[in-house]
DNA sequence: GATTTCCGGAACTGAACGGTTCCGTATATG
DNA sequence: CATATACGGAACCGTTCAGTTCCGGAAATC
C-alpha cells in the first residue's frame, strides 16, 4: 500500500525497455478512483461473497473487461481498493485538557457518520479474513489502525501529565473501543450511535484509565 | 430454539389425523445429532461460503438428500446446528472470593480450549450475519450469551459484595471480553491464549470495574 | 413374506459467477 | 488519414454448488 488516493499500479513487467514509441489510446487512469469506491459501496452493501466484478464495472459505468485489465482477479480488486482507503488524512488531535473531553470530542457527527459506512466496509470483509491474513492487515490497517492510534496518542499524552495511572495498559485500551463496535455491530444488530459510544467511554475506557470516579467530567 | 440437544423438529405439516397405521422405516433421528456436529466442524473449518451440503453429508455419512428430507436448505441446517450448540451446561459459578480470582478461575485449558473452537464458528459465520439477524441473534444466543451471562453474574456479585464501584455498568463489561476476542481473532490473527485474556482482565475489566489497584490480586 | 418407508449414494438440473474473448467506437500518435 | 490501443458492452466458457431425482438395500409393520 502505497499510501496515496490512486489506485496502486499493481505490476508493471515491462522494465521500461522503450522501443520506438507507439501510437494509439493511453490507459485512462483517471477513472481508477471512481471503481474504487465503486468497489468499496459494493463491498459495504453486500459483502465480499454476493459481490460480483459485473456489479462493480456496472456501478462505475466501466466494462468488466477494463476491471481485468487492471486486476488480475476480484481479491486483488478488493486489497486494492481497501488499501486506498487507508489514505485519510489524520487531522490534528483534539486537546480539551482531559482525556474524556478528547475521546468525546472525537465522536463528531461526521465522524461518526463515515465510521459507521467503514464499519458495513469491514461486516462485508469479515468473512475472508479467516482465509486471507494479508487482506486481514490491509484492513487492520486501513481501518482499526488509524483510529486506535489516535486513541493511544490521546491515552500516552493523559499519561504523560498524570491524569491516568501510570501502570495502564494503553495499547490494550486503545482497542477497547472498536472492538466493542465491532461485536456490537456484527452480533448485535444494534446502532453504533453516539449514545453508546459514550457509554463505552464513561463505563470502561475512563475508569479503566484509572481516572478516579467524578474526575474529568 | 428449544434449548436440547437433539436437532429441533423443523416443520410437521401433518396435524396429525391418523389414518390406519403404515407399516414401513420409521425416520432415524439418533443421528441428528451427528449431523449437526459435522456441520458445525465444517462451518469452523471453512467457513459458512465454502461450506457445502456434501462436506456435510460426507462427513456425517449420510446421504445429501437424507439432510434435505430433514432441513428445507442450507440455512436452515446451519440454523438449527447453531442453534443445538447453545444447548451447553452452565456448570456453577466459581466463587474464589474475588472478582479478579472469580474471572481466572474461568480460564480452565477446557473452558479456553472448546470457547476457541466456538470462535472458529463463529468466525465462519461472521459474513451471514449481516444479511440474516435472524442467525447473528442464534449465534449471540448459543455463543456470546452464555459467557456473557457467567461474566454478568460475577459482576453482580462482586457488586453486591462491595468489591466494586455500585455505579459501573455490568451489562457492558460483561460483553467487553469477547468483543476484544472477537476482534483480536478476526483481524490482527494473533492467538486467543491464556495470556491475552488475562490482559483483558487485569488490564480492562478489574481496573473498569473500579476495584482499586492491586485490590484482590 | 409382502408392503411400505427410510436410508446412503450417485447422477442430474439449473443458476450464479469468475474470468475471457470479441466487437464497434473513441482517442491519441505519427 | 492511417495505425494502434483502450474503452464500454455483450456474449461466451467452465466450474461450483444448492437443490432434486432416482436407485438398490435395509428396516419396520402387517
Amino acid at each position: 500500500m502505497d499510501g496515496t488516493v490512486e489506485a496502486t499500479a499493481q505490476i508493471d513487467p515491462s522494465p521500461a525497455p522503450e522501443g520506438p514509441i507507439r501510437p494509439g489510446r493511453k490507459r485512462d487512469h483517471t477513472r481508477d478512483p471512481e471503481i474504487m469506491t465503486a468497489a468499496i459501496d459494493v463491498l459495504a452493501e453486500v459483502g465480499y461473497e454476493r459481490m460480483t466484478v459485473d456489479m462493480v464495472a456496472a456501478r462505475a459505468k466501466a466494462g468488466k473487461a477494463t476491471l481485468y485489465r487492471r486486476w488480475p482477479s476480484k481479491a486483488d480488486l478488493v486489497l486494492d481498493a481497501v488499501g486506498c482507503m487507508g489514505a485519510a488524512k489524520a487531522g490534528p488531535l483534539p486537546d480539551t485538557g482531559s482525556l474524556r473531553g478528547d475521546l468525546v470530542a472525537l465522536l463528531s457527527p461526521r465522524t461518526v457518520h463515515d465510521a459507521d459506512h467503514k464499519l458495513k466496509v469491514m461486516l462485508g470483509l469479515a468473512s475472508v479474513t479467516a482465509h486471507s491474513p494479508e487482506l486481514a492487515e490491509s484492513i487492520r490497517e486501513a481501518f482499526l489502525e488509524p483510529r486506535a492510534a489516535v486513541t493511544r496518542a490521546l491515552l500516552e499524552r493523559a499519561k504523560e501529565r498524570g491524569e491516568i495511572s501510570p501502570s495502564c495498559d494503553v495499547g490494550l485500551l486503545s482497542r477497547v473501543s472498536s472492538s466493542m463496535v465491532i461485536s456490537r455491530a456484527m452480533f448485535e444488530h444494534r446502532p453504533v450511535d453516539r449514545a453508546f459510544l459514550l457509554s463505552v467511554i464513561d463505563g470502561v475506557i475512563i475508569p479503566a484509565a484509572g481516572v478516579g470516579p467524578a474526575a474529568g467530567r
